[in-house]
DNA sequence: TTGAAAGCGGTACCAG
DNA sequence: CTGGTACCGCTTTCAA
């Protein structure tokens, strides 16, 4: 690959000229500039990307940190992320955690000494050790020479003033969902299935979940929690379970889709009829939701629209070091399909899969 | 962020020195390199990745280009590649083509600039145009400052004896599921529900199909093919529309997992019994495939471990400039469920989803 | 064993 | 408007 020396030789011009025809800066005359541009052409010279990171501090990538790839929740995100990523002219740098503190914060400085320009972080720091605590401090002040890296989490927002943040409102989009089969459907026993308790996302879902029951009047002690995994089968095993010793249950809400088509399967395979005996809700409204049957009535997460303003609040940032810090809560829709409503007509029309 | 220089300075040492205790060269006094670590530890230094990359031309960053995220086909193949990477301690540059041949031309050179040691590419050049050709032949000579840059492509090979390939047999595994509808299910009327006859791997596929059906002596007027788009909803319409118009049909063999499903829910809505009287087995068995009922017949195609052996292949590559270029063929396995089996019995258990 | 110095390929300032 | 030159941070030869 031709550098930007061979150029000049060959276009008979400095160096300096060069970069300027390269930079698009108005300070070079016609005749020079074709000459140059013609060189280019010729010797099909693209600028060294990691000579210009050095120089000017900026690499045009961006690191994307998930906790794993196979959640399908992250690859709408990422295609959102990526749609602007490319718009703006930035390139994706992934990486995994899954869902361990220490590699996160391995990348993270991994990352930096890339030189990222910026980093979009799904975290795994929950809890509040001292550990945690000093890993998002020094979040906050994340550089690369000088220069500050700015960071937007996914799902939920760090206390810091200086992290933005773009997720969805999971304690009101429960409350909502389970407040609907309460009030719309007169379930009076609602149970949910959850995430494993030291989650966040699935902490801050059953609090929406107690809340409905609790504004609905409902006493606490019928409250039930069963905890799950994140998988199919954990959702089909606890409703089977619960079905079998005859648990008191008219509605599921489960606290995520994978679990509650888990329970779809576990409804069908005892012929418990589904809304009439059991209700079920699902959250996230991944694509299976539209497939199973019955379908799922479930909390449309707006995946695609968080990738697109987390990378837009970051592109914010990278363009201007002073650009306020944003907590963007997004909004979530009900989307109601045959496991709560009797009269649901199915259409494939839209699933775009 | 510190630099090499600071580090030196508070180490008494010089630069060179600290380059040595980095690069864990043996050259170094017990002493001097005591300091120098002391230094690295209070200063938090870490390599400039930038400079590193500039100087030693290698960047420990891979490409991988794939024609759409959303596609779970790539997911898997991406967490695959992602697990050799950082095992190897390379970091993987995300982007995506949408099928289209101009973005994947400009992607291919965009990454050369970055300097990536390697790249591997799930390719859509399809046809035989020239530009084809030529970009082809760019591959093989693809570099950065004289240094090669390996390409390893995903789904199908390219003719030049200088590009390696990972890739599944599409044709034989074709050939095999449909034997199999033939001849252990002894199926008369088998009917191809297609990719968009454009798409190399269908027109494999659909090669595959034709040759089980004339090597069961099946005349050639009986080969019937349906192209659908890849949707859920595409394979649903056609085949709707089949059984409406009573076109003798005792199986199909669809092009993939997502129109098998579409099959399965028109079946099932139009009570047509599956497997009895039509039976139905898709490609690429992903997760929908376990949870749909009846569950699917389909043709697994080793996801992750593609995305493993790329990476291997091109690690090889990268690590050593004369590495023989590989074609490797992975097995397929065709997985039997209740679309083709009437005695299946659904296990949840393995459903790692 | 250690340090000095020359670049890798650009950018940006300054002088002309 | 143009060319010379210092320098970004690191690696690597070469000499001491």
């Amino acid at each position: 690959m031709a550098g930007i020396k061979d150029v000049a030789l060959r276009a008979g011009v400095s160096i300096s000229t060069v970069s300027r025809v390269m930079n698009s800066s108005k300070t070079v005359s016609p005749e020079l500039a074709e000459k140059v541009r013609n060189a280019i052409e010729e010797l099909d010279y693209s600028t060294n990307l990691a000579a210009h990171s050095l120089r000017s501090q900026k690499s045009h990538l961006i690191a994307v940190i998930v906790t794993s790839l196979s959640r399908p929740f992250f690859t709408d995100i990422l295609e959102g992320i990526n749609e602007i990523a490319v718009r703006e002219g930035y390139t994706v740098l992934l990486a995994e955690t899954h869902d361990d503190l220490d590699t996160e914060i391995r990348l993270v400085s991994e990352f930096a000494a890339r030189c990222v320009d910026g980093i979009i972080l799904a975290s795994s720091a929950y809890g509040k050790s001292k550990k945690t605590e000093e890993y998002i401090a020094s979040l906050e002040k994340l550089e690369k020479h000088g220069a500050h890296i700015p960071v937007v989490t996914l799902e939920f927002a760090f206390a810091g003033k200086d992290l933005s943040a773009v997720m969805v409102d999971n304690e009101r989009s429960a409350f909502e969902a389970v407040s609907y089969l309460i009030r719309d459907l007169g379930r009076r026993h609602v149970i949910h299935i959850s995430l494993p308790k030291e989650h966040l996302l699935g902490q801050q879902r059953a609090r929406g979940y107690k809340r409905a029951l609790a504004e609905a009047g409902i006493p606490d002690e019928d409250c039930v929690l069963y905890e799950g995994n994140y998988t199919t089968y954990s959702g089909y095993k606890l409703v089977r379970k619960l079905i079998a010793e005859k648990v008191p249950c008219d509605a599921l809400f489960c606290a995520n889709d994978q679990m509650a088509v888990g329970a779809i399967l576990a409804c069908n395979e005892l012929s418990v009829r589904i809304p009439e005996e059991i209700a079920i809700i699902g959250n996230d409204d991944i694509f299976a939701a539209s497939l199973v049957r019955p379908s799922l009535t479930s909390i449309r997460v707006p995946r695609h629209d968080i990738g697109v303003s987390a990378m837009k609040v970051l592109t914010g940032h990278m363009e201007s070091e002073k650009w306020a810090c944003q907590k963007l809560t997004l909004r979530t829709e009900l989307v109601k399909r045959s496991s709560t409503e009797t009269d649901y007509v199915n259409d494939l029309k839209n699933v775009i899969w």
